[in-house]
DNA sequence: CTAATATTCAAACGTTCGTTTGAATTCAGT
DNA sequence: ACTGAATTCAAACGAACGTTTGAATATTAG
């Protein structure tokens, strides 16, 4: 009751999520049969109706498990700095790294499937369906907005629009790096035995996305086209 | 023969390319039914099948006929503005907006479908299946390879695994750039009147990138567990 | 005009999809 | 140990998928 009872009480949601989460990577969401994937999770073909009502209710599971927990240690980690700075605007780098920094870190994770997810997640941003797009953008909008406020306070003298754009950039460098973590070789001849270290990825990441944040603006002749 | 009968002559296939272009941008390849495809083209179901042979190979023919011209345009931009050099190395910005203004100004191109083909193309770079990156891979590998000496030639300075890496960013961003042209108001409240002008976004997005790619480089400490 | 080729068409093929069913089995509370 | 609920299971459901077929039609060449 008190331990062999409650581990495998949700144990078989845990193996369909798993299960999941890798076969949704390797090909995507219509490309994932449901008797491939509980056959992967080893359970049986109805278990994934009677546990989560639908296909569709699984992949909202999917990315909840992960997502939720993600971007409430983002909100924390930006609430948890602007106390510590005592009022003063936090800088762009700190930001940056705040949000970059809890999914570059899960890349490490393969051990429980993070690392999957991640690349799951990249490539979601850009899914054809317009519910699951519409998914994640809820499941990231708190976060977001929160972010969209730090910006704004970092960098006062920066035209609302414009950082929304720049915000639109930073994120897609982002979703980009996650999602084709195996495509690097795309550009050039990038030795496949090269893991992954993420603090290096973050660093050089962040040095990136800082110096496109800050990039000089547009001159006023263009400028008045935006507004 | 001369006019009349040379229109219709490949007239099926450009309305199967066109709708393949619009459906397979809105649902993806596997949420594209074939009979709604071959209705929304108003040709018969098998003409896929005999035109193309199979709806993989209609995948390809919309990537190539569009994209080869595309990174046609690309390299034949690169060679003349070097010529016009004369031996002198470009600057970043130059190949910057050789590489990205192609497919901006695609975007414009609302009547012949090429803003959705630039969606499709934008979404495509991180698809699960294997074929479809490799195949997409490929359509790119001249260009890239030829863009990546402009820049080696640029920036001799630059380490070439910090190249990679930047070069690799920059496509990310161009990519989430092109397949989320409708979802910049995820981040704020973009006003969905605000129709692209490919110029302006264009100039933004050529100074994001730029500012990116001369970003300061990584400190000795981290660079020589890159090495 | 006629014969040969190219294309279109309606119909059906076999397969695979997500989901449902109802009985069998396992579990929790008394 | 016994009862009621929770879970698992094999089997089947109807629908939708990509593709093929062979006859009908349109086009081209001699």
């Amino acid at each position: 009751m008190t331990l062999r009872a409650v581990k495998p009480r949700h144990e078989t949601q845990v193996r369909i999520l798993d299960a999941a989460e890798e076969l949704f990577m390797q090909h995507g969401f219509e490309g994932t049969p449901m008797r491939l994937l509980t056959a992967r999770a080893g359970v049986n073909l109805a278990a994934v109706n009677y546990h989560f009502g639908s296909k569709d209710a699984l992949i909202e599971a999917v990315f909840r498990r992960r997502l939720d927990p993600m971007n409430t240690a983002r909100i924390a980690a930006i609430d948890r700095m602007e106390k510590e700075a005592g009022g003063q605007p936090l800088s762009p780098e700190q930001i940056i790294r705040a949000f970059i920094g809890p999914g570059l870190r899960m890349i490490e994770d393969s051990r429980n499937g993070g690392r999957n997810f991640i690349r799951l997640l990249g490539r979601t941003y850009t899914d054809p369906s317009r519910e699951i797009r519409a998914l994640i953008g809820g499941l990231y909008a708190p976060a977001m907005e929160r972010f969209k406020a730090a910006f704004e306070r970092a960098l006062p003298q920066m035209p609302r629009d414009e950082l929304v754009w720049r915000m639109h950039f930073m994120f897609g460098t982002l979703a980009y790096t996650l999602a084709a973590t195996d495509t690097v070789q795309l550009i050039a001849g990038c030795k496949p035995e090269d893991r992954y270290d993420a603090r290096l990825l973050e660093a050089r990441l962040a040095s990136f996305l800082v110096a496109g944040l800050l990039a000089p603006q547009l001159g006023a002749k263009d400028a008045k086209k935006a507004a």
